[in-house]
DNA sequence: TTGAAAGCGGTACCAC
DNA sequence: GTGGTACCGCTTTCAA
């Protein structure tokens, strides 16, 4: 239990050469092979392995990049992570994992922490950009980049997708479906996925020439519970032939509270869902999703991140992943 | 961009101090009011925040613990990530993920790279336990938590279940409710976990006096489709009343090929999933599902960890958390 | 090529 | 109570 682990030290004492040329031997910085292999026996002999920490402190990096979003159990963040992960590591780098839980204090927390230089490197999914996101962004202390919207004037690497433009992609292919009173059951207005959803919603009503009715509006946490809870408020109210759920967790409640109202997907009521996870691949009806690509955007920001740490100079980069639709059996339109 | 970031020697000098007054004005070991607030005042002025790394060289912590496991697109990892990483931070620690990725070579490195002290602890879902775990799991550098089976003599922290136990519940389960050609659609034959719900389910029809009919038993990978093609292989060849799917991507495949053999769920086939994942809730009908407890696995594993880390002396603990059955629309049972 | 020594940025012991 | 200083374990410059 007590054995001190072996240093740097013991391994130039038990190779009978200095602390240097062991760092050298270790690091291929040395040209004389009878020296690499005194210090290699060295090492066996006496089982060293390098402190990463004292690394770290000397090299001023810490192999390690922060991925830091609300909550992991979020089919879309889950896209991400397991796109990201790989890259890292091919890089050589360790993923650290920050589940924020919604919790905008928590995530500045996240961003002023970067100055205690624990990672090289940040991946933030803001749910909500504030003033001090925007503070802690003009100059932070390590690369970051930002998946999501954000504001003109934050210089900082960024990759998003156009979510207004899925909502719009989503109410168009419900129109061509033949659907006329459609609604929407939201996620919460004050986020800016709900304000993006929102507007790409109405754009397509707009351009359906479809009249505006607010009460065919519902918000909801973005949960399968809520959704069907939302859902069954609207269904008490309205009329509808058509719910498009701002993600795939609401729009699968929508489906449980139609069920419940005895009304069929889609031959009642067509369902359209938002962020092609697995869950509308295997929901029944399969689920008529937007995908917004979150593994692409996930791979993206890895590239940039890294890119940055390779020392890639240059100006805040933008990139955009545009949604798609996939069409299945919720709705009974054809594929865009 | 280039703007060093300031030292505990620029808030001394700031504040007019020396170091160690600034370091134990930080850390609360100073009793002089007028001390702190002076220190804490150059703090702001020079914008200083601590080196991680620097503190970690120093205090040999890192604050960090690691969680390995197979792939974090597996529901039952997911489920534990989500229960251990808010335990963690409770305690002031961050979480580093690894996802080997069915590699055990890789699962070993992970082991083995402990040495590096670059985390103060780990929690490790091994696929195989080999010799090298073995050996590397026989003095690792930092404290380790192993979730799963482990062979008898290996002296470490395990929190286990029992998934043989599971599918004997879900075998007596659809036993009760009536079936009596009970089919079971398992994992690879040649993974851990299949061969533990293969021995479960014979155990089941055992338990239940059903002769054993080896043409009722197919296999799948872990997924959804590998799920619906074995299920009707097996509903191609032979006459079933309830389908056991060893997880509940296979569970929901087969409801998806029952659907399509026009079999309606449960009045015709009754089916049992594994994992008591969020697919079971969200399903059409809900899956009843044999739930492994990965939650509590994860909660168990991280309070033992942080338990160690507190320095807690002892033997190697080991805590078994039952199966438990929950029953859902897709079976015709009452609760066990 | 090799070794001595100066840090990297903190913490904590030891005098004063 | 406060300041000087050794040291955590490594990398790297500088002389020899």
């Amino acid at each position: 239990m007590a054995a001190p682990r072996p240093t740097i030290h013991e391994v130039a004492r038990a190779a009978g050469v200095s602390i240097s040329s062991v760092s050298r031997a270790l690091n291929g910085q040395t040209s004389n092979p009878e020296m690499v292999a005194r210090v290699k026996a060295a090492v066996d002999e006496v089982g060293y392995v390098p402190s990463a920490v004292a690394q770290s402190l000397k090299t001023q990096q810490t192999g390690q990049i922060a991925f830091a979003m609300e909550d992991i159990g979020n089919a879309a963040y889950l896209a991400m992570v397991r796109e990201i992960q790989p890259r890292l590591r091919e890089d050589g780098y360790r993923l650290l994992l920050h589940a924020t839980g919604a919790d905008v204090q928590d995530e500045i927390e996240v961003l002023e922490s970067l100055a205690q230089k624990y990672v090289d490197g940040l991946v933030l999914c803001p749910i909500r950009i504030t003033e001090r996101h925007i503070a802690a962004l003009r100059a932070p202390a390590v690369p970051v980049v930002v998946i999501g919207q954000l504001p003109a004037g934050v210089d900082v690497d960024n990759v998003r997708t156009d979510s207004r433009l899925g909502a719009r992609l989503a109410v168009e292919h419900l129109y061509a479906a033949g659907a006329r009173r459609i609604a929407l059951v939201n996620g919460p207005a004050d986020t800016v996925p709900g304000q993006a959803r929102h507007a790409g919603y109405l754009e397509g009503l707009a351009a359906c020439d479809l009249p505006v009715d607010e009460t065919l509006v519902e918000f909801a946490d973005f949960q399968v519970d809520a959704g069907r809870e939302a859902a069954a408020r609207l269904l008490d109210r309205a009329d509808v032939d058509a719910i498009f759920g701002a993600n795939d967790l609401i729009a699968i409640g929508a489906m449980h509270a139609l069920r419940s109202a005895g009304r069929s997907v889609p031959d009642d009521v067509q369902v359209v869902g938002m962020d092609d996870t697995i869950l509308a691949a295997t929901s029944f009806p399969p689920l008529t999703s937007v995908s917004l690509g979150s593994r692409e955007r996930g791979g993206l920001a890895a590239d940039m991140l890294l890119a940055r740490l390779r020392g890639e100079p240059g100006a805040a980069r933008r990139e955009t992943v545009p949604p798609a639709l996939t069409v299945r059996e919720s709705t009974r339109g054809v594929a865009a």
